[in-house]
DNA sequence: GACTAAATTTCGGTA
DNA sequence: TACCGAAGTTTAGTC
């Protein structure tokens, strides 16, 4: 890893055309080719990168370059397709490597598949006389998070999403529609299940028939403490 | 911008729970408080961060994680959700700070945008005898991107994405659903055009009566020269 | 401010 | 390996 903090300005030529003016910047070269060019300020996504497989190549500037005071030129080539980022540096503020080794990596406890599993475990929160039938029932477009039954015996599919918009709407309004086909199946209800529903996902859900339920993940966790520890 | 190359592990706690074991790893510090954990590898999506608004603020280190090594301990908080991230040093290799000021920005130009442009110039590409209405026809729910004509006088509503997904299909069918209630101008039909079409999004589409187009940037962009040409 | 749609998305999982 | 869906998504634009 290779840290350089210059003022530069560089050029994307790719997917899109992109252009940073000059400034002084945090550039970050990564041991695979891969750069990142960061500013002081902003979340975390560089102004502009390149991501590997790519490799880096030093020009000489051109006179006109030298002229502007450009003292180096960084190409970066993306190693599949055609991108191109090029560095202009002018000033070099400060340079130096480090020897990182190989992460260990990140170990995460997920959040949408942990409501799926809370929600699985506690599937009366659906309604009373509710019972599993399946996680990620699989369908021809896809899986169903869970199939469920009601009271009556009827089928009811569930969509879970940490933050409910149209688009998970859309998503088991699919489901519905091809399970409701299944004579086996049908009628299908639906429930959209969410930590947090947007109001134009409820209303959209709800002039389509699909019930909404919002989840208190941290009363869902709460109960299954309790559940693990009685 | 405080650069500090360090020995480390990190724990985060917020909308998931997070760990990442004593590796060797570059920190950030960029001066609005948030912080980038980065290996030397992977692309430009940091293994752990904090997004602003956040602050730093260095805790001495109890018995129990000094007598492991820990010489400094930084906790960094959320100023408005309660996410937590704690960095736990070891042994730092390098520090450093920079003055970079405020950085002018990145300049792009876009391909979506510039995809619509061609393909408005370029009307033909739906078919033989089109004509354009207008782009960004305004609806109750939102702009479509090109309402033309057929050779017939009948109205087409497209669709232009750079990647055809399934949900392209959905927001598609949502204008046409609102459009095909509207007597002056229905019947509309759907066009669904994008420079690469996921073949369920393809089958969806079609299923849907809605037509699919493959559209080539690089051959609408030479067309375009040449159209500027002549 | 809330919401929607795009992203040079990136990142996992699975068929 | 391709495809699909989620992401501590982030970001930009509109209402």
């Amino acid at each position: 890893m290779r840290i350089v903090v210059a003022d530069c300005s560089v050029d994307y030529a790719g997917r899109l055309s992109a252009h940073l003016p000059r400034a002084t910047r945090v550039l970050m070269l990564k041991s695979d080719g891969s750069i990142l060019v960061h500013s002081d300020g902003g979340s975390y996504k560089p102004l502009n990168w390149m991501s590997p497989p790519c490799s880096l190549s030093v020009d000489e500037p051109d006179a006109d370059q030298r002229e502007a005071g450009v003292t180096e030129l960084w190409r970066v080539t993306h190693a599949k397709t055609a991108d191109q980022l090029i560095v202009s540096l002018f000033e070099v503020q400060h340079d130096s490597s480090h020897d990182l080794g190989v992460d260990p990596g990140l170990i995460k406890d997920g959040v949408e598949a942990h409501l799926q599993e809370l929600l699985a475990d506690q599937i009366e929160l659906l309604g009373e006389g509710h019972s599993l039938v399946r996680r990620e029932y699989v369908t021809a477009i896809g899986p169903v998070d869970i199939l469920a039954r009601d009271e009556t015996g009827a089928s009811v599919a569930v969509e879970i999403k940490r933050r409910g918009g149209v688009d998970g709407v859309e998503q088991l309004t699919r489901y519905l529609e091809l399970m409701n086909r299944d004579p086996v199946l049908a009628p299908v209800q639906g429930v959209f299940a969410a930590q947090e529903i947007k109001p134009q996902a409820r209303t959209l859900a709800e002039d389509r028939g699909i019930r909404c339920l919002v989840l208190d993940y941290d009363a869902m966790r709460g109960m299954q403490d309790l559940n693990t520890l009685f």
